[in-house]
DNA sequence: TGAAGACTGGCAATCGGTTGCGCCAGTTGC
DNA sequence: GCAACTGGCGCAACCGATTGCCAGTCTTCA
């Protein structure tokens, strides 16, 4: 794009929204009486509803949120607090956020933790005031700063289970049984997690579904943590244990290894067979393909708003469908060698 | 994960955060005296303000946005309104701009338009009473409308040229010149442009440059309007058009496009070369990888809200250094057959 | 015919900060 | 010893909407 180049000038913040004061004054009829046309239907006259209406349009009127705020407490705006914009697990799940988010008429606002408790602390509090209640994903919190913010305004738990609070999480272990199924009838006997950052509710819990699983299917199972990355030291710990196969925290993971793989000369699947986590963006487009547990991250995103308006609004929910985790085999699942 | 469901109890509304009242009462000064304590450095006796910000931290005060931006016209929140989250080029974009928005102490309100004029429209007229400004990615909305909407708020155009507007887009054609450059030593003699939606600045920009470039390496050069979709015509006309490779939009057309062909057994790059564009997440990863341009989504969004906020803070900005686009080869270009 | 309601619409307080202006005390200058 | 100045702080208006309360008018029903 052969073009002019960025040009900051001094730009024109002159134009100035209309008030219902100029509507009051354009119509003749108190503020008060055009707060009421245009927000409480019925209270007013409906001729004079028409007027001021007509008037509003005309003006091009828009109500300001951040004026209604402040007698109401209610901004219109909800928050959305990620640990990492960059993992393509939380795109579908910011996408189903803010469609929510629209058809329910609010805003949404976005905040990452960067993956550091503190940040993420400082970044809910500084957007608390604002904002009617928030949705947190994968939180890095402990659940007692967790059940302090949500004293404060509304909360909903993304990916993460916490007591007393509604929490939008996957459920059943469909995915890691039918991943470890897949495993078994394929030969292998054992299997290498690879967990995922420190602290992580969520590797937590996986790597405890796997053990179960492994369990029930009498194979063993090693839990190599290696901090996200994946290092020289990682692979050749996976080599050591012996494994067959490697679940690895999250898709990510798994193709950080499978690219060491390929470096180090190890065939996949024929050599060592991986297993993702999510489905996340791109998962279908790797080689080869990479088989992983799909987590259904745009209904999560998509029913936490939810839930979060229909507490803000007082309304009871019907209980949503579980959220099922599915084991797609890809390419990356192969025999034992 | 097995474990309890969402429970959308009735929630604990209750904890107040303090206001500048509170402190006030606490410490014995006037509210007025708090607000200037706590936001203007030197204008209030330093013991004074050590007491006032002590008790601030003592009740867990925050400022309110909200109530702040009603005097000063000043919410600290800024918009970025993209067409479509889906789509993989954008997460780098949005993950530029929340990064410069956290830098500058701002949040980010996200806002979707889902590839519609009318609602992109919508969703920015209705938040701009609450933002200080915004950023539109790519958007849709004619020069006018831009125009009107930036007399009300600073307004910048990210990866659109918009005259008498900060705009942040890639420039120069080292990209595409790249490209063709990579496609002629290959043997080429023609390529195919397969656009974007109806209507995309962006697609009418890089055709454009697409024939240029055709030109003056002596190829031919054809146009093929497929809006987006990849259907049974789209190929058809691609194999009727006798062109050997061809360049599309966007990576996500272009994996669609590797798709289709996979499935009417035509080999890239055996009997067709394909060149994505944007170098978008998981461009990599495909089979084979993904030969395309790289455009710098990341600094884009970065520097997109930088340019915005220093709009805002009426600070003049360096000029950005410019943001070239690189030709990047990999798998799906080839020799001619 | 009169009283009790329904309808309408205005008044004014309020939300939580910000800020221009002015007062008071203490300091400085001559 | 008095005027001028300055630093520190309080008073009160203001931003733009919402809403409880009240008054006036019109219905309605006994």
């Amino acid at each position: 794009m052969a073009n002019t180049p960025a040009s900051p000038k001094p730009q024109p913040t002159n134009g100035q929204r209309p008030t219902i004061y100029a509507i009051a004054e354009l119509t003749g009829f108190n503020p008060s009486t055009v707060s009421r046309a245009l927000h409480k239907p019925g209270r007013i006259n409906e001729q004079t509803a028409r007027v001021i209406h007509e008037a509003a349009a005309s003006l091009g009127y828009r109500v300001n949120p951040l004026a209604r705020a402040l007698p109401t407490g209610r901004s219109g705006m909800l928050g959305l607090v990620v640990s990492d914009i960059t993992n393509p697990v939380f795109f579908a799940l910011i996408r189903g956020a803010e469609q929510a988010a629209a058809t329910s008429n609010r805003m949404l606002v976005l905040a990452e933790s960067q993956l550091s408790a503190e940040l993420e602390l400082e970044r809910v509090e500084r957007m608390q005031p604002a904002v009617d209640g928030f949705v947190l994903v994968a939180s890095r919190l402990t659940d007692e700063q967790i059940a302090d913010l949500a004293g404060f305004k509304p909360l909903v738990s993304a990916n993460r289970l916490i007591p007393g609070l509604p929490s939008v999480l996957p459920q059943g272990d469909e995915g890691i049984d039918g991943a470890i199924s897949h495993l078994a009838t394929l030969g292998h006997r054992s299997v290498a997690f690879l967990s995922g950052p420190q602290g992580s509710w969520v590797s937590a819990v996986r790597w405890e579904q796997l053990l179960m699983t492994t369990e029930a299917h009498g194979m063993t199972a090693v839990e190599i943590n290696c901090g996200t990355e994946i290092t020289d030291d990682t692979v050749r710990r996976i080599v050591a244990s012996g494994v067959t196969a490697v679940h690895t925290y999250n898709d990510l993971m798994a193709f950080a290894l499978l690219r060491a793989c390929a470096e180090r000369g190890i065939a996949v699947p024929k050599q060592l067979s991986i297993i993702g986590h999510d489905d996340s963006y791109g998962s279908a487009l790797s080689t080869p393909g990479m088989s992983t547990i799909h987590t259904p991250m745009l209904e999560i995103g998509r029913d936490s708003v939810t839930q979060l308006v229909a507490l803000l609004d007082g309304v009871d929910l019907p209980e949503p469908a579980p959220y099922t985790t599915t084991f797609i085999p890809r390419g990356t699942t192969g025999p034992t060698p």
